[in-house]
RNA sequence: GGUUCGGUAGUUCAGUUGGUUAGAAUACAUGCCUGUCACGCAUGGGGUCGCGGGUUCGAGUCCCGUCCGGACCGCCA
């Protein structure tokens, strides 16, 4: 209700905010999942009196008339305006929620996720969720609009031990036996494809029976696609425009395109698959200007590597230093130490590696990066991927600390090229990068199928993930569609021809049956919502999320079942006691 | 499996080197108040200091164990 509704007779429902009385008149912030409307009583001793009884989260209706105020509020959107009560119904009555339900609520996460429901009530966790419901339908609209087709695909499917533990669920009709939970359903759509739909989506729930964080979820919600008779280019430049429309339409935020790098510049200049490009501080290698120089940790590294950070000479003290060393040395990131090189105003170069390097050695190593006065260079060095993924670390940490990371600011792209495999040292096998179905680069094939151990290292993918400000929100690929190359594949894995068989025997079986060429991709939708709002956990865009441990704590669940159920599934829990 | 931070009033937190009867804010209750909107003022009730053990004359505080929650590493094709 605004000033233009003054005037007005009407029926207001909805939660009691608060109430203010004053004697002979009471105000009443009234509030629904439009807003918070005041109702004010004043000239009627009973309703009065009733209405200064109200309690927090009582559930009212009140029948009265729109007045412009005489004294506004321009804080509030209904500040203009409040309703004069004549009759007053008390709905419902409620016990004091045990958190305020306001915007900043007192209300530690614990309490919040007991009493999601009173938390649902706040207007910042409705605001999420129907953000999500805005994105969710623009996908919708988009998706529609190019004619792809919603399919519905089973719940209850079969395990696949490779990847992500499943969620298992007993059959009381076939005893011993187990459905899986998806952990997406790539399969399925595999099939569609098959059976030629050309252009499948679904905004799907999928399964992982896997450790949780902040943006992980055990289960969670894919916007999910595949399409036929298409290129990664296809795929790429299509997943794109609906990107884009969904900024437009949720944000109304323009992305300009989205720029591509390969997996491998990815990780030579920010060492991540899932690079912030929204500031630079790029990688760069200084093996050639630290060794050989009489400092054995750098002598004897793999990779000396570091990064740039502009301005802070003055501000980043010692005790800056130290900080920063002892956040590198934490076991999350591992690395044994750190060095830096001060660019310092008047000229001089500071570091503590100074009694190994001259003047010039410093000075020929701030000018790899183009070092100017006031800048400090970071530097990290060690075995190759670990020095990466330090720096990585180390990098985004800066960035954070020096303002670059603006939650609102969206810089997508494209990762691509993948590898197809991952040599694992400890089990000696091969496990796929994306997943088992994503296919070779086309010109890959013939060296997948007859080249040696070396070879496989190498191969690369037509796999791409899209990024937006550090974060992983879809990742996809073109799949095999060749019977031959997938059982080749299977093999790599590690799996004998009877495992692959009795797994993913119905998608061979598919393949011989005519499967058109196809690709696909998967958004993390919860993840999406989140990173568009400039929020790293998902949680507060899920309803009724689960905690750190997966559990419910409002429901209560996981929780043990009656032995009666148990005998039905022909099921014995086997705890040590 | 591991690292780390936390657990004190309904809630959010403070609590010094181990030392009197454990505090604040807010919420709640009662009273006053005709323009508040974080209303104000006054009064009041409210505590298994997560749990168990230990050290000590004495433990919210120190030690050990354990449970719970947050963040992270491993894990997440």
């Amino acid at each position: 209700m605004r000033l233009s509704d003054a005037g007005k007779e009407v029926t207001l429902s909805g939660w009691v905010d608060a109430t203010r009385a004053f004697g002979p008149m009471t105000f009443v912030d009234l509030r629904d999942r439009y807003g918070i409307t005041q109702v004010v009583f004043e000239n009627n001793e009973t309703l009065n009196k009733q209405a200064a009884g109200l309690g927090r989260e009582y559930v009212i209706k009140v029948i009265g008339t729109v007045r412009e105020r005489t004294a506004k509020n321009p804080n509030r959107e209904t500040g203009d305006i409040e309703i004069v009560a004549k009759e007053l119904e008390i709905l419902n009555v409620s016990k004091t929620p045990p958190f305020t339900i306001k915007d900043d609520t007192d209300g530690g996460d614990d309490i919040r996720m007991k009493y999601r429901y009173l938390d649902l009530r706040r207007s910042a966790i409705q605001k999420n969720l129907f953000f999500r419901s805005q994105v969710a339908i623009e996908v919708r609209k988009y998706l529609s609009e190019q004619e792809f087709i919603e399919v519905e695909t089973p719940n209850l499917i079969k395990s696949t031990p490779e990847g992500a533990r499943d969620f298992v669920v007993p059959s009381r009709m076939n005893a011993g036996q187990f459905y899986a939970l998806p952990q997406s359903p790539q399969t399925f759509k595999q099939l569609l494809m098959v059976s030629g739909f050309d252009k499948y989506f679904q905004i799907v729930k999928c399964f992982r029976d896997e450790d949780l964080r902040a943006d992980r979820q055990p289960e969670f919600t894919q916007i999910d696609c595949e399409m036929s008779f298409v290129t990664q280019e296809d795929i790429l430049n299509t997943f794109e425009g609906l990107t884009k429309h969904v900024f437009k339409k949720a944000l109304d935020i323009d992305l300009a395109d989205f720029p591509r790098m390969t997996y491998d510049e990815a990780a030579l200049k920010y060492g991540s698959d899932k690079p912030d490009i929204r500031f630079g501080m790029e990688f760069v290698e200084l093996n050639d200007v630290t060794q050989n120089k009489g400092f054995s940790v750098f002598d004897s590294a793999e990779l000396v590597i570091g990064v740039c950070a502009e301005g802070v000479a003055s501000t980043y003290t010692n005790k800056t230093m130290n900080e920063l060393t002892d956040w590198v040395k934490r076991p999350q990131i591992g690395a044994k130490g750190l060095v830096y090189i001060k660019f310092e105003e008047d000229g001089s170069i500071k570091s503590p590696i100074s009694k190994f390097y001259s003047e010039e050695d410093l000075a020929a190593i701030g000018a790899k990066f183009g070092a100017k006065k006031g800048d400090v260079i970071f530097i990290l060095s060690g075995e190759t991927d670990k020095a990466r993924k330090q720096l990585c670390e180390l990098r985004l940490e800066l960035g954070t600390r020096l303002g670059l990371r603006n939650p609102l600011e969206f810089k997508p792209l494209w990762v691509v090229d993948f590898p197809l495999l991952e040599w694992d040292e400890e089990t000696q096998r091969f496990y796929a990068m994306h997943h088992p179905f994503t296919s070779p680069k086309r010109d890959q094939v013939p060296s997948m199928l007859n080249g040696d151990h070396e070879t496989m290292k190498n191969l690369r993918a037509d796999a791409y993930d899209l990024v937006l400000n550090g974060v992983e929100i879809g990742g996809g690929s073109i799949r095999i569609y060749d019977r031959d190359l997938q059982s080749k594949n299977f093999k790599l894995l590690g799996m004998t021809e009877e495992e692959a068989e009795s797994k993913f025997g119905f998608l061979l079986g598919a393949f011989d049956f005519g499967a058109p060429p196809h690709g696909g991709i998967a958004f993390g939708f919860d993840r999406l919502c989140a990173v568009m709002s400039g929020v790293n956990s998902i949680r507060d865009f899920i309803a009724f999320p689960k905690n750190n441990q997966g559990r419910d704590v409002m429901i209560d669940a996981p929780s043990a079942i009656d032995d009666k159920q148990l005998e039905e599934l022909s099921i014995a829990v086997n705890i040590e006691a």
